[in-house]
DNA sequence: TTGTAAGCGTTATCAG
DNA sequence: CTGATAACGCTTACAA
């Protein structure tokens, strides 16, 4: 493996030189750029990262912890990360490991070093005290975090705002009894929009009954088994809002399942809007957000200078919106639709390969 | 930023020692080690990953080259990648650059250094020109290549064989006329599904149209127009295979829109088995690939001992297999059947959040 | 069990 | 314009 020695005793220049005509300095005659440029090709030299960033201490890099990477959410997320980065000359190195406290603080310490800032997801935590210590040395930002920090940035998505939207949509529609599928217990997305359900209702005049609130886990099987639960109720609720689109689908099943039809008998909304919430039959009323945003944002607070009149740290939040489609009762026409009256509601996914 | 040097001087001993207290050496004495622990502990310090890479020779890191990042494609991809890499102590330094070839230097030369190995994706060209300087500095691992190299392993879909599949089973179910839609010119997935598609057409005794092979490039509307321009052929095929799901779907919404009942009048299959194909109506008959599994073989490839009698490159390739639906009139019921039923034709896709 | 000192492959500083 | 040489923060012989 060539190394910047090797290209300066093949060239006859001290290693300065070699490292001068890398580094595009002005400083080098035409000639000596050239026999140098000619050995190092010759040699197959390029300069070694890890040692330059040893000593320049820039690695061009950004750490992404997240607690998982599958799934049509989390490749958003990064894909909006990578995108931003890309345009900055970034690389992401990414860790799948903040579930809890140690493994993050674990992965925090596996790439210290390596980046030169660190996008963390943890739905489930409060991460501000594993980050603490690292605060000034690893500009850190949260993605979706429970608690706002005093000293990191964040950004977030409006839960709580988009499932009083879908709450309110249910109301102005006539029902008064809606159930809600919840999430995770501890996950904090899951959470805000349990509470904008239960705000909504409370505005319309509905005390929230806790009967109405059907356990689930994000996973689309957990809402067909909450559903089911739903259906066992001696009083059956005539709404029903998954807090994502997948238990959404999961509960569709159930509900077919038992002969249930929806809109007709029920109606059923969910949150996200992942690609398949539009192709489902019917097509699922939802609440649109912009994920690739979430990360991208996130990226831009890490590396776009910020106006020298330090405000502290910033907490961005997301909008959210309403998708009415078919599934409960108010929207349009659902599957197979034609390509143009679909997209006057909502635009296709996008679909790549 | 503490460094080894500043815990040394606060604990009082050199920096050999902290290092061999952080390198979990037996060589240091219990008190030794709780002292230079505590005093670290104190100062926030944590090793430098980088400047023990320098040393070392090892990052832990697999630089993952793609040319894309989203789509449930390809985060499926980096999601197998990411749990074996995990397994083995690595993280995944991604950058979204292959699109050709002088990006991909490009790319490959940034994270040089940085990286024990390299996963190139690059499905549009041919990217073993570009690895061969690199031979014997990174080991290299090419994701769905369209020239098998000499000297790099490689894990490929069967995509002539899948796309073999499924016309056969069109011809079994009595289509002679099948058009295709194909994918983007070089791309070598889309190629191979071509040759499938004719080999298989041949071996039936029908000799491929140039009329039937529609242009698309994997994506939906690609495929919505190109089943608009087989809606206008003089001679319309009973049968229609899309060389990816996307373009499938695509071409669903066309013959919709033109009133062409699917299966009933014309059969469709598409080819990946991606989520949506489960859901669509009607439920999509297609190929199953497993696609975290091209991840997933790519960092064993790289990263797990193989035995010494060197047998060269690997070139492995993942078996497709049919999975039959009712767009082609020979399946199961399609969108809205139980979660047991459902099972009993092909597993749900992972619900995740 | 601990310390000294020589690198790892660069860039940066300072003379020339 | 070019060259010595000292870092960068760490690991690792080799000595003690």
């Amino acid at each position: 493996m060539a190394t910047i020695r090797d290209v300066a005793r093949g060239s006859k220049v001290s290693i300065a030189t070699v490292s001068r005509v890398f580094n595009e300095s002005a400083l080098v005659s035409e000639g000596t750029r050239r026999k140098v440029l000619a050995v190092a090709s010759r040699l197959g030299y390029w300069p070694n990262g890890i040692a330059r960033s040893l000593i320049t201490n820039r690695t061009h890099a950004l750490g992404v912890l997240m607690p998982d990477f599958s799934g049509e959410f989390f490749s958003e997320v990064v894909h909006g990360m990578d995108v931003a980065a890309r345009e900055r000359g970034f690389h992401l190195l990414v860790s799948r490991s903040s579930s809890n406290a140690e493994e993050l603080t674990a992965a925090v310490r596996s790439v210290h070093g390596r980046v030169e800032g660190l996008i963390v997801m943890a739905p489930d935590f409060d991460a501000t005290p594993v980050i603490r210590p690292w605060v000034g040395r690893m500009p850190t930002v949260f993605i979706n975090p429970g608690h706002t920090s005093a000293t990191n940035d964040s950004v977030s998505i409006a839960n709580a705002e988009g499932a009083r939207l879908v709450v309110r949509h249910l109301v102005d529609l006539g029902h008064r009894s809606i159930a809600i599928i919840t999430g995770p217990e501890f996950n904090f997305d899951s959470l805000q929009r349990r509470e904008g359900y239960r705000s909504a209702l409370r505005q319309a005049g509905i005390e929230p009954d806790p009967a109405f609130e059907l356990a689930g886990d994000f996973s689309e099987s957990s809402g067909f088994e909450a559903a089911e639960r739903m259906l066992r109720l001696k009083a059956r609720p005539s709404a029903l809002f998954a807090s994502n689109d997948y238990m959404a689908v999961g509960a569709l099943g159930a509900l077919h399942d038992a002969g249930v039809r929806v809109p007709e008998d029920l109606a059923i909304a969910g949150f996200d809007d992942i690609p398949l919430a539009h192709y489902i039959n019917p097509a699922l009323t939802t609440v649109r957000v912009d994920i690739p945003a979430l990360g991208r944002r996130a990226v831009q607070l890490l590396l776009d200078p910020r106006p020298a009149h330090d405000p502290g740290a910033v907490h961005e939040t997301l909008p959210t919106t309403l998708v009415v489609r078919s599934s409960c009762g108010a929207g349009s026409r659902g599957v197979g639709e034609s390509r143009g009256t679909r997209s006057t509601e909502s635009p296709a996914p996008p679909a790549r390969r």
